[in-house]
DNA sequence: TTGACAGGCAAGCACCCACTTGCGTATTTT
DNA sequence: AAAATACGCAAGTGGGTGCTTGCCTGTCAA
């Protein structure tokens, strides 16, 4: 519950899932590449990987692994939780 | 935009939109007893004044001044911009 | 097998953030 | 006027976080 907020609070992380969003399924390599390339990200492969862990520890990426290759999904369940938490009127106050 | 996602990764904010969501208008020291009591939390007045500002500087809470006190008031129009960045990925919805 | 490729693990560093502490300002009350 | 109330400002500190660095594991092609 908390991981979400947490990944979502790194500008890095919210390009990541655009990216993410625009081709689903890339892998390390690829989602480094397209960060340097639209948007001038000089970060290197571990800091990318490190984010990527993040964010499949909140649930907003999947990973599938065939051979060498790691593939990154998407995945927006967890962002229900955000839209649910503040925006219907709570009655529920004990 | 990114103060909105900065401002949610905290669980002591988010306790606040909570308090502020179930009974709206509360002044600081308000959000203070309320806070202690139903939560346990033991922050000081200063700590809830810095979160409220947090709060305040992405636009999920307005304040108003009336003699000494300040009220403070949930504004859920940030939020909106959360649900709507990852999710138009679905091209089923008519 | 050998080498290149895709990715993982772990320690260290720099920086940011939440929190405290102490003092100051404005407004009401007595 | 004096005290109490409600809040603001600013410097300092501790812990967490993003990033780098270096080395390692597993996979595929030549």
């Amino acid at each position: 519950m908390a991981d979400v907020f947490r990944a979502l609070d790194d500008e890095t992380r919210r390009l990541i899932l655009d990216e993410l969003v625009a081709r689903d399924g890339q892998t390390l390599f690829e989602i480094c590449t397209v960060l340097t390339m639209r948007h001038g990200l000089g970060s290197t492969r571990q800091a990318i990987s490190q984010h990527l862990a993040v964010l499949e520890g909140a649930g907003l990426v999947t990973t599938e692994r065939r051979g060498r290759s790691k593939f990154h999904y998407f995945k927006s369940e967890p962002l229900a939780v955000i839209s649910q938490r503040w925006l219907p009127a709570r009655k529920d106050t004990p």
